[in-house]
DNA sequence: GTAATAGTGTCTATGAGACATTATTGA
DNA sequence: TCAATAATGTCTCATAGACACTATTAC
């Protein structure tokens, strides 16, 4: 009943030159030493899972969790995915704002941001693929019933930097003056704060904060694919 | 590193006379023994986390879980939640179809279905009370954008018994006209079978089977609770 | 016939999609 | 003045919400 190791990964996402990157690390120690892999380590004795993942998110990238935001995202235990025994790792999302360069763990010899639709021509380590791409649909689907595009935000940021979040993570044009009415009058989801950006080329756009909403009701759905019905998506 | 134990904990759903119930067990050994608990068990040696919670599903209910629905749910593994030592639970959830009366596993006392809402006057052992909450809050919200209500239905129901689901599980009423409309012209959704109900008072209803649609698009959005705007829920 | 339930049609209000113009800055 | 970007207004269409009537069965 004993015997298993618990783990946590961490699929950091992040907005660099209209991308979305996640955070890998370049394994050091076997197994898969050399390979690229998801951010992680194991749970310690008297920890607690999230915790387990806040103390990770520190030592990979400096960061505080509240800069952004951080979720479990699910589980995975298949018997071989890691050579070294029974491993469950349970995996956390996280969407940050544009950060410095990360830096490296100490088991690491490298840690880069890369793109999340190709991380690597190398296959990941472990099943940190799957990981990977769960966590992207994970980030795609909350960005349509909740405010949390604004975590990849700065503090302080322009309506147009917003929607340039939502079409990087799902990879379509909005309409900037549909997009603006919908944010603008959407209860909760921004806050204005009177400044305006200056220094700019073009004429100066209004600064908001995050506002206190959780969820958005009616959601901002992404534009349907290609039929107009429902299905695969 | 090593040390330990992996758990699956089981929240499954379904709908008894117009109430949402979960399946508890009474539990018959240590730690709390007497308190009624969600069902689950260890993970076996050689075995997938999924696989874990399809065998815990069988011997449980005697159920394959092609019947309903079964997803991974979330992970809990605070340190001091067993205390037998340091438990990490993988919780699943299931929707599932009216049953016969549960078989009682062989290590409980008994097993009932208990209403959601008020499961017993006891508190639940572990941290059950928190895993059956967060189960519920996932059927609820993934009623809205996918055709997972069929799950609570056997193989052919109807359009009534369909909006009976939706009623039982948000714990409000829904018009059954604009609701026929949107069940019957979301694509993928409902399969007609060309039979119909006989043998009940009233005009007999056509009979649908559920459809090969695993997203709804447009989402059948939940009455909104008081606000028009965003905001808790 | 009566009671009971299923199924359908219409009108309205709200929100999304398409689209052009005005506003405000730096160069 | 021009280039660049922000912000706003209008029309249309799709969909949800409100609501009343007809259809088909058992009794």
């Amino acid at each position: 009943m004993d015997g298993f190791a618990v783990a946590v990964d961490l699929v950091l996402l992040t907005i660099r030159d209209g991308t979305l990157c996640a955070l890998l690390i370049r394994r050091g120690i076997p197994p898969y030493r050399g390979r690229w892999a998801l951010p992680g380590g194991f749970v310690l004795r008297e920890e607690d899972l999230g915790a387990a993942a806040v103390r990770e998110l520190r030592e990979e990238t400096g960061l505080d969790a509240s800069a952004g935001h951080l979720e479990q995202l699910a589980s995975y235990g298949h018997p071989g995915r890691d050579p070294r025994g029974r491993v469950v790792t349970v995996a956390y999302l996280a969407l940050l704002p544009d950060l410095p360069v990360p830096v490296a763990g100490t088991d690491a010899a490298h840690a880069a941001w890369r793109p999340t639709d190709r991380p690597h021509p190398d296959r990941l380590a472990f099943d940190h693929a799957r990981i990977l791409a769960d966590g992207v649909e994970r980030a795609r689907a909350k960005l349509e019933y909740t405010p949390l595009a604004t975590a990849f935000c700065p503090a302080e940021f322009t309506v147009a930097e917003l929607r340039a979040v939502y079409e990087t993570v799902w990879g379509a044009a909005l309409d900037p003056r549909n997009f603006h009415r919908k944010v603008t009058t959407t209860a909760g989801f921004l806050v204005p704060t009177g400044e305006s950006t200056a220094g700019e080329r073009g004429r100066p756009a209004q600064l908001y904060r995050r506002g206190a909403a959780t969820i958005l009701y009616p959601p901002l759905l992404r534009p349907a694919p290609t039929t107009p019905a429902a299905q695969a998506r």
